[in-house]
DNA sequence: CTCTAATCGAGACGGTACGTCGCGTCTTACG
DNA sequence: CGTAAGACGCGACGTACCGTCTCGATTAGAG
């Protein structure tokens, strides 16, 4: 009778109806970001805001975190395969630069995330997927625990781009991903010239 | 009728009844914070665990937060004040190992508010005082906007000091203290020597 | 677009899948009623048993009690055209056994429309159409309003006959004929000598 | 937490809240049922009428079905050990006149009960308690199965009483208590006399 | 025997009532 | 007569079913 499963994946849609819903769904859920917190966000705020019905929202997901997740999980995903090289590189500011530069081409949207009323619930997912990856890549100290080292080298790079796309004066990527590199990478890798010389 | 304006702050209750009440509500928030997180908790749950009549929580604070800021607020404050002066002082490894042994003399407070379910509400509120001090004692360096470096800083002690207290096995403040030196407070500093050179 | 008119009358339908339809429509319908009440039965629950899709019900009838009208209208109809006369003929005892040879002839349908969960419907849906009837017909006696009169007597036939349709060993037409004569058919006529008389 | 067990009965309940809530419900109940049907009445739409909050509908009943039990119940098996003893009187008709007498007295109530949207589920009430009560009682006839005499005798009798609380014009309770003596009672206690002889 | 239009299954959708839960206020009965 | 216990109005929750709608995929029956 009422089973209608829940859709798991984003790509298996393919019914018209469905990809406009979640794509309603999810702009709304960014719009909403802008304005309040993620856990005093309404599901019923969300569909109105998307002009969905109130009980389509539970067709595509089970709940709020659910929705967020089908909008972050990804991006998250994405931002970290780029982030986690940067401690092997050889040249590490470049990749710095980088990776700096790709989060401003979609600064919209890591705006949202990481200076949005979800912020606290994106960093969590951030550290935690770091910490699922293998860790022995992330080593790169004697004294510094592995597991030490990927949870403050992931939660001080999202506050440092979580700050840079809160000022509404933007500063140039490449002025962040010096910072950045002084202040997290260098230290992470043991760059002594680098972290130690001007920039 | 029912007015009974809500006391604001601690010192100002002197009944020996109030006391006891706001005692009882706040070790059972304490408590309550090492099972779940701090959004699902509810104020029936609270009560209950303390003892108190439901009623009885609204006669002492608004709401959950206001709970919260109670048993947090002073003691993020002490903290604070004993994080700020490190980017100044002349040893700042010394005080660095001075902050630690603080907060491991009261470990299970600290590891309650940093590791319990209230944990990102308390590191914003951490980040929140610490911007609002006299941002120029927090300049340490020209390349590195005021108000970033305060956020960096603080965000990554108390990443630090909260992935310190989640361990079970327990690293000894002194250890803590060199690599947050090392991580957090050299760099900000400029203290090249130490920031560059082995531990 | 979805134009579609539903269908008013049953025989002006010739196509083979819609008489297909509907017949499983009918017949999953009476089966359900013999498990659950009318009310609490549902469309998806309708057509999931009669194996067609959901909106094919509403091609054929537009809400639920159009399929009960569909099934048992008719034959209320026929019920009732062979009830009404009993109160005029001359041997009425043995019309009132013709009435309950034919309703045990069919037994099965009448069991699931008088006993079944659409009990209360059915029989409301009796009395109202005896009520549309030439009530002149029904007037046996002078103290005895005639509206009365057609209430009293189809409701009580229709609770005797189900009663009779309920019971597992099953009692002869003739033995429920002769009660239902001497219960309700001789007062109503005023056929005093069966009435008072043993049977 | 949320607890709040459902009280059973009307009288174990003191406080004044209660009280006034659980009257609003009642009265909303009788004044709807003379609009609609039970069924298609909402829980909703009772609370809306009676002024109360959805929730604390609830707080009194599981469903529907226990605000109307809560109403009717008592007043059906009140009713109900006036009707039996009338086949065992020595003079049944004045019986059966005190019992449309007693009716009368409280018209509106049965009105609303027997004539309004939930006559149908009364109805069943009454005959559901009928047959519960010790069924030797009703065995007036030696042709007449016990079971079916209760169920005839109740219902007829039911029906006759609801036939005459929704006339206009109203008929006097000593004229209703004649028919409903001659056409039912009567013939299940073989009152031969009064059966057949003029009123 | 084909081909065209009616009918079908499947099920997403906007609605709305359900019954539950927690909030914060206000009343009551009890100690 | 002050306080705990808890009833209350409120509103969001997640579920179920309604009746409408759009999709192809058959499949009948007219030509």
């Amino acid at each position: 009778m009422g089973v209608e499963p829940v859709r798991q994946s984003r790509e298996l849609v393919s019914d018209a109806r469905q990809i406009r819903s979640r794509g309603a769904l999810s702009r709304a859920l960014l719009e909403l970001l802008e304005e309040q917190s993620f856990d005093q966000l309404t599901i019923r705020a969300i569909t109105a805001r998307a002009g969905t019905g109130y009980a389509t929202f539970f067709r595509h997901y089970p709940d709020k975190e659910a929705l967020l997740a089908d909008v972050a999980s990804e991006e998250i995903a994405g931002l970290l395969a780029r982030t986690i090289p940067l401690l092997h590189d050889i040249n590490s500011l470049e990749s710095t630069r980088a990776l700096c530069t790709y989060v401003a081409a979609q600064r919209k949207l890591w705006a949202a995330l990481l200076t949005g009323g979800a912020a606290g619930i994106v960093r969590e997912e951030f550290i935690r997927q770091a910490r699922a990856l293998d860790q022995s890549v992330a080593r790169p100290q004697f004294w510094l625990p592995a597991d030490l080292g990927v949870v403050f080298g992931t939660g001080a790079t999202i506050d440092l781009l979580a700050w840079w796309l809160a000022q509404d004066e933007v500063y140039e990527a490449g002025a962040i991903a010096a910072i950045l590199h002084r202040m997290v990478i260098a230290p992470l890798v043991g760059d002594s010239t680098l972290a130690a010389g001007p920039v």
